[in-house]
RNA sequence: GGUGCGUUAGUUCAGUUGGUUAGAAUACAUGCCUGUCACGCAUGGGGUCACGGGUUCGAGUCCCGUACGCACCGCCA
């Protein structure tokens, strides 16, 4: 038996007791005498004692431990004289009486600690490494604890998890897909799923009613710190549902996971805003609510002022910064180059100080009068002391730059607590999106989005204007997942392809099993999927999903431990028909 | 496809106006130390300043390019 105990579990009252334990060095402190070494395994961390009282084989032995090395070790759990009260074990120790080096190591090139000093590619190259760090290895129990529960909740609930294929057909529309060569059909591909999305609807098809799966997905897109190539989604799907369903069965989950993972109940029902609302209250589809701070629209009360950056835009959109009229000139100037940095792109910034005695500074004094700033003060509902900032421009590009900057001073002031937690459903999502370069319209969110019933009539008249049967539910400004009630009559699925520019033969092409499937029978339905490394990645409060993954890929889509991906034998390439050839692309 | 930042000891970083032998902390090694828990003290080893080119009497430092990393924009139905 290599271990009777784990490291994270003796107490005082093990006292007395032999124990034997395994794990690895984490510290050494020799003190002449008698040397301590900190033992630590997945549990936590246990304090070994070598004494002189033991024998001088033994004190030899443990002189020539190093960091990291694996061992094993026998001894009696005894009280110490001086306890740790920061770690769980810290009022014991193990006197040992026998020590077994299982294995040795190498000097790790970064220090194995919560806070370590190596970098993010030096940890991802040594990923087996970096995993031993208890603050990761939290991350992947977390990881655990949240799929444990889903599964526990959607089972409650009578969802069946069935395994999809993972080598399907590839479908030009949406992100570009993973290939993979078929060996036995020369010059075809497979291309790995974006989602399970036609597979759960057939599914339905087949009468199962309520489904899910936690599965890997698929997108060759270019990648952020919360965007991966592969990546996994609570995929779910019912049948003999409407919206209204689907919002209580799912907001059910997230519920259960936020009281059984995190301890956190929320009592009231999660607020519900509908896209319009959303993109003029926040100028984002994904608003973070975790604070104030909407939109005030001043275009009414700014018009005929002279002033042509706002007399010529059509949109004139202002927030509200509280407590924040005593900010500097340096600070509005770096506010200003913030809204200017070409990721956000507005031309400038206007900004008005409601000053704490009730006077009013403004950039725009000079084409207004205190009167009529007061009458903008008062519609923001701005209080002596706060700050307004204002910017200017087409609607919608205006809109999400003044988000943008929202989130900045909501971060400013310290109002993005990772630790708060607020969500919220977005509703009524418009079915298509205008696209000028191909001129053509798209599916917002994909082409099997069922229209709302009151906007159907209108399908062709005033397609822009669609609604669709559409929702996201967003934590903290992230999306954390969406869905859709799904067009279950095919002929509507025709119109809906045709409307997109889909010739019947196109159609028939990409979806033909799907169409055809429809014509035997199917139940409505609906559904939805949530980002699985994002909702865990908002629980642990980390803005990237990497450290909720074990094995991560790097920016360029790069596995730096096994170092993937790489090229393959020419004999592999023969087998599969396929020539590559770099210079031509040059 | 684009923008910004970065690349100096095993690691994290500093390095002034271009000027002698490139530093600190930590890690590592050795020695001392019987109650440490970020132990302490002393000594020591450790550098292709990412790579290529240019400017200059002289480049870690300035310029151009390349590679790699990170963040973001585009993209992500």
């Amino acid at each position: 038996m290599y271990r009777t105990n784990t490291c994270g579990e003796l107490r005082l009252s093990d006292a007395g007791r032999e124990v034997t334990l395994a794990g690895w060095v984490q510290r050494i402190r020799k003190m002449g005498g008698m040397t301590f070494v900190d033992l630590r395994d997945r549990y936590g961390i246990t304090q070994l004692v070598f004494n002189s009282d033991s024998d001088s084989e033994l004190i030899e032995a443990s002189n020539h431990l190093g960091r990291e090395y694996v061992i094993q070790v026998t001894g009696k759990v005894a009280e110490r004289s001086n306890k740790n009260p920061n770690i769980p074990t810290g009022d014991i120790e193990i006197n040992v009486t026998s020590l077994n080096i299982l294995n040795k190591s190498e000097v790790p090139p970064f220090t194995i600690e919560e806070d370590t000093d190596g970098g993010d590619d030096l940890r991802m190259k040594y990923r087996y490494l970096d995993l031993r760090r208890p603050n990761i290895r939290a991350n992947l129990e977390l990881r655990h604890r949240m799929a444990f529960e889903i599964r526990r909740y959607l089972d409650s609930k009578g969802f069946l998890e069935v395994e999809t294929p993972v080598l399907i057909k590839s479908t030009p529309e949406g992100a570009r897909d993973f290939v993979v060569p078929s060996r036995m059909n020369p010059g075809q591909f497979y291309a790995l799923p974006q989602s399970p999305q036609t597979f759960k609807q057939l599914l339905m098809v087949s009468g199962f009613d309520r489904y899910f799966q936690i599965v890997k997905c698929f997108r060759d897109e270019d990648l952020r710190a919360d965007r991966q190539p592969e990546f996994t989604q609570i995929d779910c799907e019912m049948s003999f549902v409407e919206q209204e369903d689907v919002l209580q069965m799912f907001e059910g989950l997230v519920k259960h996971i936020f009281k059984y993972v995190k301890d956190i109940d929320f009592a009231e029902p999660f607020p519900r805003m509908t896209w319009a609302d959303a993109m003029r209250l926040y100028g984002s589809d994904k608003p973070d609510t975790r604070f104030g701070m909407q939109f005030v629209e001043l275009k009414d009360l700014t018009e005929g002022s002279g002033f042509a950056v706002m007399d010529d835009a059509p949109y004139v959109g202002a927030i509200v910064a509280p407590g924040c009229a005593s900010y500097t000139r340096k600070q509005l100037d770096k506010l200003t180059d913030f809204v200017k940095r070409p990721q956000v792109g507005a031309k400038g910034m206007m900004w008005v100080k409601y000053e704490a005695d009730g006077s009013i500074k403004s950039s725009v004094g000079k084409f207004f009068t205190d009167e009529q700033i007061m009458e903008w003060l008062k519609r923001g509902d701005a209080k002596p002391g706060d700050l307004m900032l204002i910017l200017a421009g087409d609607t919608m590009k205006t809109r999400k730059q003044l988000s943008e900057l929202r989130l900045e001073m909501g971060s400013q002031l310290g109002f993005r607590d990772p630790n708060k937690f607020s969500c919220l459903w977005v509703i009524d999502f418009p079915l298509f999106e205008w696209d000028d370069e191909t001129q053509r319209y798209y599916a917002m969110h994909h082409p099997f989005t069922s229209p709302n019933p009151e906007d159907i009539d209108k399908l062709d008249s005033d397609t822009g204007a669609v609604r669709a049967t559409a929702y996201d539910m967003v934590v903290n400004g992230n999306e954390l997942g969406g869905g859709s009630i799904r067009i279950h009559d095919s002929e509507l699925q025709d119109k809906m392809f045709h409307l997109l520019g889909l010739s019947e033969e196109e159609a028939r092409y990409k979806f033909g099993f799907l169409m055809n499937a429809f014509k035997y029978g199917a139940p409505p339905h609906g559904g939805l999927a949530f980002g699985f490394d994002r909702f865990v990645s908002i629980l642990a409060g980390l803005d990237s999903i990497r450290d909720v993954i074990a094995f991560p890929k790097n920016n360029s889509g790069r596995d730096m431990m096994i170092d993937a991906p790489s090229e393959i034998d020419d004999s592999q390439l023969d087998e599969l028909s396929i020539r590559v050839d770099l210079d031509e692309k040059k």
